[in-house]
DNA sequence: TTAACGCTTAACAATTTAATAATCCACCCT
DNA sequence: AGGGTGGATTATTAAATTGTTAAGCGTTAA
């Protein structure tokens, strides 16, 4: 393997916490440093140069916060991952985070495997820059940059999650996806809406596209084909 | 194939949240088996095989956290998904919990929705991406992916259950798959119909392709072959 | 603040698929 | 040839899934 190992930091006031998460995400192939304050992860952070860091709110010397603010005011730290641990429902962390430039939460209490998984989505969203590729099938054409489709060089509108789900479906033209993945994909998997909301959008395509490219296929899902 | 409902056990020594959670979690499909200590826990886990075990922390005979580690000595118990009922902010039984394998936590006090919103977000995760290859026997090509099938390269669409009859026959061509084979795998053995059943599908299978593919053993069963 | 918009849901219609029942046919047997 | 057996076919009914419309609600824009 020569792609080098993706470099994580993560901040937390709790020895066990630190020292399960880093154990199984060093057993994925991660490389692990850890800080147990603020002040150090900010020391930890210039000198291990990590590709992700992970902050917990509470924290003594500097919470969460506060690293952020200080890191995200400097160059090198404007394209790293960071992202919080949060005490479920706990609005107040969720808007400052975001003020300061989180780039996702993770509630407690958090598993190991649950950690993974989501540091795992954090990489391979980052190493997907084809999402923002723009796509043309036929007479469409597809602009992520400006959320925004042309058919036959005619501009059509779609609401985002209008955007996202035709974008999502001619990622793979012919290929059905199931409703379960739509909804992992497009909602996300903490999000729990009913099968009606995506019939609806599907609708909304079609109509504002007037073009049959999207094809049921009954009780498995829907594809995208020109 | 009808997906076979999930198993659910939930333990809590408090009867009125066991029946309204398990009555919430029976309503959204799931299959639910209830304990009201940890002993039962145990017992009910060994002859019900869940899919996931929800654990409140305390309860009577064993603690949450013990049943846990029971199981989890067992080595059917490895990959079953365990979650603990935790009152919030109890760092000691997050830290134990992890320690012994759990999957996750769930705060209480807790919503019905939120729980059923939460289990469907596990199963979710969990479900893995189905291995699926495509098949190519003389001029039919068979497409899992696009749920669509080829005859000399021209496209034809199969209703599910067709689908799955005619890719489940084609897995093996030449081999003869009895009656009863066919119904466990397509419809799985909880389902009870018809003998007839089968042979309208076969039916209609050939009648789409209009390729004579499918033979009848009689008083056996059904074979493909070209 | 109002107006517009986007998202979700509910209710019901329409469609597709699945299952059953009834009938027909081919084959085997004595 | 006649009866029995299992399968094929067709028509019919039932069930499941999706399509459609409209309404509610929260958010954003004017």
């Amino acid at each position: 393997m020569s792609i080098p190992a993706k470099k994580i930091l993560i901040a937390d006031d709790e020895p066990d916490i630190l020292e399960i998460v880093s154990y199984n995400l060093i057993m994925h192939g991660y490389e692990v440093e850890t800080a147990k304050d603020g002040d150090q992860a900010i020391q930890k952070a210039r000198q291990f140069n990590p590709d992700l860091i992970i902050l917990d709110i509470m924290m003594p010397k500097k919470n969460g916060i506060e690293v952020c603010k200080i890191l995200r005011s400097q160059p090198e730290y404007q394209q790293t991952l960071i992202v919080f641990l949060t005490a479920l429902n706990d609005e107040f962390s969720h808007v400052k985070g975001l003020e300061y430039g989180a780039d996702d939460f993770i509630s407690k209490p958090i598993s190991p495997k649950i950690m993974v998984s989501k540091v795992n989505a954090f990489f391979r969203r980052l190493s997907k820059p084809e999402e923002v590729k723009s796509m043309e099938i036929g007479d469409l054409r597809i602009e992520p940059e400006e959320y925004m489709v042309y058919l036959k060089n005619e501009p059509i509108s779609l609401a985002k999650k209008e955007f996202e789900l035709l974008q999502y479906l001619a990622s793979r033209p012919g290929r059905v996806f199931l409703r379960g993945e739509i909804l992992n994909q497009i909602w996300g998997s903490d999000v729990i809406v009913g099968d009606r909301t995506i019939d609806v959008h599907i609708r909304k395509i079609r109509q504002k596209l007037g073009l049959d490219c999207i094809t049921t296929v009954k009780g498995v899902g829907y594809k995208f084909e020109i």
